[in-house]
DNA sequence: CGTTTTTATATTTTT
DNA sequence: TATAAAAACG
């Protein structure tokens, strides 16, 4: 099992029984890792699977352990607490949802439901959502939550915090009573769950010997507590992550984790792993370079065995039109050469990029698929199905009754609505409860919808969780609605996909393997009979609660699945993993999506677009320094994602919100060694004169390209692929001219107010020309140049 | 109540 | 530009 592993994979594998952090580099086969120590403590005895916890951020991550595992060892998986925080947190409080306060019953609330909630409740309380944007109020709850802070853990230091605070506490009020829990609620109720009550606190900490975290610098400070909380019965944490990866500060997480996590409870006990299976030399070389620019790292170099390779290939256009363009040639090169569709992503910063890529490769003719977008569970159609199924277990929950209540519409209207709203805030009840106390010409209609809830939910008790859809898509007219609507074919579908996918959930959990407790379906060979999971597992120490205790020591439902209903089940399924990303027709296709979303992917080819400033790194990043640090390392997981070849590209100018932007290449390409990078295009500003086509530096040669999809013929030794042109637009060049003063990028210019700065970006004409100026001392800023008293100065 | 018009706003995103 | 949400209208 570990003969295969370099040395220090294997020696991370084998480590003894305390915290370790693993710093895995970008292709170093960190989850190959991860599994492998999984199924080695499993193997040699160290740990009963009930003894591991594995978490991870994403359940696409959490399936993939679990295949893996299975490769490694044959055991059944059902019933590890191998998942997400999310998932493995839900977990735990269903199991001890009184003990946390909550209802049995409770249910999920996504982003999109939380934000619905909490404008409900500002259009109730009577604030005004000028000055509390129910989204900042959201930022600002999630944000608390983020760092485990319940509103009276907060600082009030104005008024206006002051009021958030109040608003914190009227939502939290409001979520209770309608029996719901919100995202970052489900880990700090679990949080404060382990913390407040000693025995499930010590049953867990007995339990779980060897706590093993993926991504670990995504972590935030709520999960960084979680895990050491759990881990204080004498548990190992095993933390893999790759600090040079962090890119999701913008989300709570806090690659301090590592650095305090190494500081404070892995001490000596820290591996790299640099060894990169993935790119060849000139890749992983910028990369390395690039990141050098960072400060504040744990500090990691990776290299390779295999070749060089090619070098990075690099192209300038004049506008995101031929940008893309450029692009497609190069993927149709690269398919006639046989590489395959699926082997060439095309990454970008933000999505509103994709549109050009997508209209070029549309007109070209080659299948594609698109990343990110609406999920299944979030499409309006299922999201309204599933808010009928949630009042079948919790009437309560306002969020999905108002949903509902008058969808498809059933006469019931905002006044209405309004009034009822006023009686349950009078009685401080939920809306289902406030309806028998409504009377007037409004109050019929409402009788009748609950009424058909009240039927809904006792159609429940008495049919399958598919048959249940099916009646609710049937009886609360959905059906008939989008039989009627124009468009409404395919959400018909997705209702139809709806009753499918319970129906192979309802399969799936029904699926009994083996009796609980029994976890190993084969003996692993080489392994004491009795460590393989028997109803008793002997390996356990004394100290260890085994998992038939679980079920007698008081604590309700240890087995998730034997105590959840089918429905229960089902709707936290669904909240919890809003399902694939449409999956686009096309086995074979270009794959496209923004530089986040690639994280943890590879692929032969990849080609950065809009590598400019302003775009990458982004400008809203500019404010400060850790955010320029962010977009570095963004840079660094794009470069990191190519096997074979790598393309960097940028567009002189770009249409963005609706007015052409012009940019100057990203800084990034000038942090990458110039020889690793091939350019094909001249390098703007650089050879403005001496324009040199194609390689300027002489190194057809250094294309050892030593195997892959690419290898025969070189394509792309041919100077264009038909549609440079050579010359930057005019106003690139020459710049702006408002009145009598003439503006052009890397002008010095002088503010009153903001003082000295670097023209960084131009876009419009005339009058209405605005230019990105970086100032030396108070950072970008927008100005308007027929507004702003610019003076031209030396840059 | 449902439709049309206006207006605001535009990194990155999983759970 | 283009999209979604809010406001105004019939």
């Amino acid at each position: 099992m570990i003969d295969r592993l370099n040395p220090e994979q294997q020696a991370a594998v084998t480590l003894p029984p305390q915290h370790a952090l693993v710093l895995a580099g970008a292709g170093s086969g960190k989850t190959r890792v991860l599994t492998t120590r999984m199924a080695w403590l499993i193997q040699t005895s160290q740990a009963s699977p009930f003894g591991l916890l594995a978490v991870t951020f994403t359940n696409k991550s959490a399936r993939e352990m679990l295949t893996r595992l299975t490769s490694l060892l044959p055991i059944n998986t059902r019933g590890l607490w191998v998942g997400t925080f999310h998932g493995l947190c839900n977990r735990m409080l269903r199991a001890h949802y009184r003990d946390a306060g909550l209802i049995q019953t409770f249910q999920i609330l996504d982003s999109a439901d939380q934000l619905a909630s909490i404008k409900r409740l500002l259009k109730g309380a009577g604030i005004d959502d000028e000055k509390y944007p129910p989204r900042d109020v959201q930022r600002f709850i999630n944000g608390a939550k983020e760092q485990g802070e319940r509103p009276s853990d907060i600082e009030a230091w104005d008024d206006h915090r002051r009021r958030l605070i109040e608003i914190y506490k009227l939502y939290q009020a409001q979520c209770e009573r309608d029996g719901v829990v919100d995202f970052p609620e489900l880990l700090l109720r679990s949080y404060e769950l382990l913390q407040r009550n000693a025995p499930i606190r010590e049953h867990y900490q007995r339990r779980f010997r060897h706590i093993l975290v993926d991504e670990f610098q995504d972590t935030n400070a709520l999960q960084y507590r979680w895990l050491i909380l759990l881990s204080g019965g004498g548990a190992s944490i095993f933390a893999v992550g790759d600090d040079d990866q962090s890119i999701y500060a913008f989300r709570g997480a806090d690659v301090g984790n590592m650095a305090d996590f190494q500081r404070d409870y892995a001490r000596g006990t820290v591996i790299r792993l640099e060894q990169n299976y993935r790119s060849y030399g000139h890749i992983l070389d910028s990369a390395n370079a690039l990141i050098a620019h960072n400060t504040s790292r744990l500090g990691k170099n990776l290299w390779t065995e295999q070749g060089a390779g090619e070098p990075v290939r690099v192209a300038e256009q004049p506008s995101d039109l031929l940008e893309a363009r450029w692009v497609i040639d190069e993927i149709k090169a690269l398919i006639h050469d046989g590489g395959l569709r699926s082997q060439i992503a095309v990454l970008y910063r933000s999505n509103a990029q994709s549109r050009v890529i997508e209209h070029a490769l549309f007109s070209a003719g080659i299948s594609y698929k698109v990343y990110g977008g609406l999920r299944f569970f979030e499409r309006q159609e299922v999201k309204h199905a599933l808010a009928y199924l949630r009042l079948m277990d919790n009437r309560n929950d306002d969020t999905s009754w108002l949903r509902v209540v008058n969808f498809p519409t059933r006469g019931i209207g905002a006044r209405t609505l309004e009034q009822l709203a006023d009686l349950a805030r009078e009685h401080n009840i939920s809306l289902c409860q406030a309806v028998p106390l409504m009377s007037g010409k409004g109050g019929g209609n409402l009788l009748k919808f609950a009424a058909l809830i009240e039927s809904m939910a006792h159609e429940a008790q008495v049919v399958s969780l598919p048959e249940l859809i099916e009646h609710v898509i049937h009886h609360s007219g959905l059906r008939n609605y989008y039989q009627n609507e124009k468009e409404g074919a395919e959400r018909l579908e997705n209702l139809q996909e709806l009753v499918n996918a319970a129906t192979v959930f309802a399969a799936e959990e029904n699926f009994e393997g083996l009796p609980a407790g029994r976890m190993i379906e084969q003996p692993v060979p080489a392994t004491p009979p009795e460590v393989l999971g028997t109803d008793e597992p002997a390996e356990l120490d004394a100290a260890d609660v085994p998992i038939r205790a679980l079920d007698d020591s008081g604590f309700a439902g240890a087995v998730l699945e034997q105590t959840m209903s089918p429905l229960a089940a089902f709707l936290s399924y669904a909240s919890l993993e809003a399902g694939d990303n449409q999956a686009q027709a096309g086995q074979d296709a270009v794959q496209l999506m923004t530089v986040h979303a690639a994280k943890g992917l590879e692929f032969d080819a990849v080609f950065i677009t809009g590598v400019e400033e302003g775009l990458f790194p982004h400008e809203n990043s500019l404010l400060e320094p850790a955010g320029l640090e962010e977009e570095r390392r963004l840079m660094y997981v794009a470069i990191t994602r190519a096997r074979e070849r790598l393309y960097i590209t940028l567009a002189q100018s770009r249409m963005l919100h609706g007015q052409t932007r012009y940019a100057m290449r990203s800084r990034f390409l000038d942090e990458i060694p110039q020889e690793h990078l091939k350019w094909l295009t001249p390098k703007a500003g650089l050879a403005r004169d001496a324009a040199t086509w194609g390689d300027d530096t002489g190194s057809g040669a250094r294309s050892s390209a030593g195997g892959g999809a690419y290898r025969r013929g070189d394509a792309y030794n041919r100077p264009s692929s038909g549609t440079i042109a050579p010359r930057a637009p005019r106003s690139l060049t020459s710049g702006v001219t408002v009145g009598d003063q003439h503006f052009r990028i890397g002008q010095g210019v002088h503010h009153q107010k903001f003082g000295d700065g670097t023209i960084i970006g131009l876009s419009g004409s005339g009058q209405d020309a605005q230019a990105q100026i970086q100032f030396r001392d108070v950072g970008p800023k927008t100005l308007a140049l027929g507004v702003a008293k610019l003076e031209v100065i030396a840059a």
